[in-house]
DNA sequence: CAAGCTCAACTTGCATACTAGCATGTAAAC
DNA sequence: GTTTACATGCTAGTATGCAAGTTGAGCTTG
């Protein structure tokens, strides 16, 4: 498990919840590792209530497994749970994306041509983690210019197991292209094209999705079943 | 507040977020009143740790405001959230149905079909408190037969905003239609009839927006704005 | 040697004590 | 009468103690 610094603004518990969270979907704590509240404390230097509470909101979505009196564990990356994950991402995706069409305004609009230029400069100087995070922010901008920020939210959750797979196909998958890809959705939007950025996300998300076979043969212990 | 006995089964953080959610769908707990982790202990007979982890996790889908050293407040409804809600509700329905037309098994569409035939039952002896839990276990049947267990569980803390303004509509909107619209979706998932069942989960989903602005106008001390 | 028991070392669940910050009422000063 | 300082009582955030249960190592005993 890898430390972070706790930011200054936030709280014990969210600080707990952001570090274990990252550390899961790096996978700097691997699949069926044990964890327990008292060394995850002792560790980030906190005390047991905002770990457990951390850890409770994660077992919530199943991404830890806790066995009471036994011991909490990360969990195996669960074939099923993944499928959902995609599911729900291409479901959510495609529909708010049609509804960004209708509603962006040109504040909305002015925000992701921000983000996605930045995107093309990273990818210039072939900065790989700041594009992850630019990424995650651009998606967050489309919900955002929806209005539907709080199923955004919602949908993180459940995500996070989507998250795990990507991390291991992140060296297969090339960042040009979900640049490009990012880039057209942002057109497609400023011309309120909505076939065009439906076709997108779907092939925005295939690309993720070649290479499960591999990295399943790869890593198999990180998987369930 | 209304109380509710725990059950042996359920652990006390358990026990606590029923208890509460309940009160909050049912409006006992009305929207603006302030709750305080210590009230709620004592009045369910738990300590502080369970009823501040269910509020936590309340708070996460917003529906409860914390103010640290200050207070926490059930939220106003937020027609802002309830369209949310509603758009995600829309969604997420409109894609599980049409699954579960594709990969219902038989044994999942007799669980239906006997769960149906019990709202049909119900509605006969006009026990309208047994049509609505068997209202919310049909839905999640559905899920349940599209292999989408866990995104049922994740709809099921945004669907909050929603339920209470159904609450408020109950006295409206007729059981005879809901347990008939019912009826008609089992039909076209047993016929994999896609197109009848998204329409059919659309109708049934405008049942309840009809009255909205009625409500907001016998409420508005409910009403955030 | 093998089977079974004991017990220590863990785990999480829950309760409670303590800390720090905010709101409010009161009393004193002007 | 108005304002300001402060005491008081509330809040949630955090730390810690205790209870109850599981596990596994190691000893005991047959």
């Amino acid at each position: 498990m890898k430390k972070t610094d706790k930011l200054p603004i936030e709280t014990a518990r969210d600080y707990a919840l952001r570090a274990i969270r990252e550390n899961i979907v790096s996978l700097d704590l691997e699949p069926g590792t044990s964890i327990s509240e008292n060394e995850i404390a002792g560790f980030l230097g906190v005390s047991r209530t905002p770990v457990r509470e951390a850890i409770q909101e994660l077992s919530k979505a199943a991404v830890i497994e806790i066995y009471p009196q036994r011991g909490s564990y990360v969990a195996l990356i669960d074939p099923l749970l993944v499928e959902e994950a995609r599911f729900l991402r291409k479901v959510l995706d495609t529909a708010v994306i049609e509804e960004a069409c209708d509603v962006a305004t040109q504040t909305d609009i002015e925000k992701m041509e921000e983000n996605v230029s930045l995107q093309e400069f990273y990818l210039q100087s072939e900065a790989a983690d700041k594009i992850y995070l630019l990424d995650d922010e651009f998606h967050k901008l489309i919900y955002s210019a929806a209005r539907k920020e709080t199923i955004h939210a919602m949908r993180s959750n459940i995500m996070l197991h989507f998250d795990r797979v990507r991390t291991l196909s992140m060296k297969t998958v090339k960042d040009t292209k979900i640049v490009n890809d990012h880039r057209q959705m942002l057109e497609a939007i400023k011309n309120k094209d909505k076939e065009t950025a439906k076709a997108l996300v779907e092939k925005h998300l295939s690309r993720y999705q070649i290479d499960e076979a591999e990295i399943r043969a790869a890593y198999p212990q990180y998987f369930k079943d």
